[in-house]
DNA sequence: AATTTATACATAATTAACTTATGCATAATC
DNA sequence: GATTATGCATAAGTTAATTATGTATAAATT
């Protein structure tokens, strides 16, 4: 995922905020979109998407729905009620992470 | 540690750059320091704090010594030249981490 | 034409950073 | 006298990742 260990439990926050915002995706898109913005900085290894992704369906946080294109298979994936419910939870996580260790490394700031 | 899984990664950056700050700490320091700091959003616990410094140490990041006040043992941890030089390491991390994390959620800024 | 790269899914074994639970010991507070 | 605070430690279990495979089709390169 990267060389830096910080990103260890944020994978779930990723793919929930992009289909917060690209309505459904699938898992291959969501590796190159994530290398896209990130400018190749992140990358996330399909060992970790693929059961992440199913993982979220599970847990009703998202829907599936296969598709066909171009002879070649593609399981899109969207925001069920719940799911959208649990990304606005998991941004204000991520932005409390940010201002506590912004707390932590600068605390003149505080 | 917290609610939040996105603390988890994060332990030996607060650890380190802690000691930048604060030149000798001992554990239990730690965690009270932690606490205030975050006024309570984030609370070390023993089993992940004392591992991690005894990790940090045989990485030859941390040097201790020990002392004895009011009768109780403390071990007071600090930075190695090298400790020193990986809290640099660790802090650009986080930042970076950071700005990619919002470059993910909030792509307009980008 | 043959090989490599890209697209697209999946899982299994291993690693590592935690949590949870427990243990010991002294000092201070209620 | 009992609880809370101080101060260290480790062991078992959990979980999110990495690493290594595996399958299959389409496109690009040599």
């Amino acid at each position: 995922m990267s060389n830096s260990k910080l990103y260890k439990g944020s994978l779930n926050t990723i793919i929930l905020q992009l289909l917060n915002q690209h309505d459904k995706m699938y898992g291959y898109e969501i590796t190159q979109k994530v290398k896209a913005l990130t400018k190749g900085e992140l990358n996330i290894t399909e060992g970790a998407l693929y059961p992440a992704l199913h993982k979220l369906e599970a847990e009703g946080l998202l829907d599936v729905e296969v598709a066909k294109v171009d002879n070649r298979l593609r399981k899109y994936y969207k925001l069920t009620e719940t799911g959208t419910k649990e990304t606005v939870n998991k941004l204000e996580e991520l932005a409390e992470y940010i201002r506590t260790m912004q707390a932590l490394v600068n605390p003149k700031l505080a």
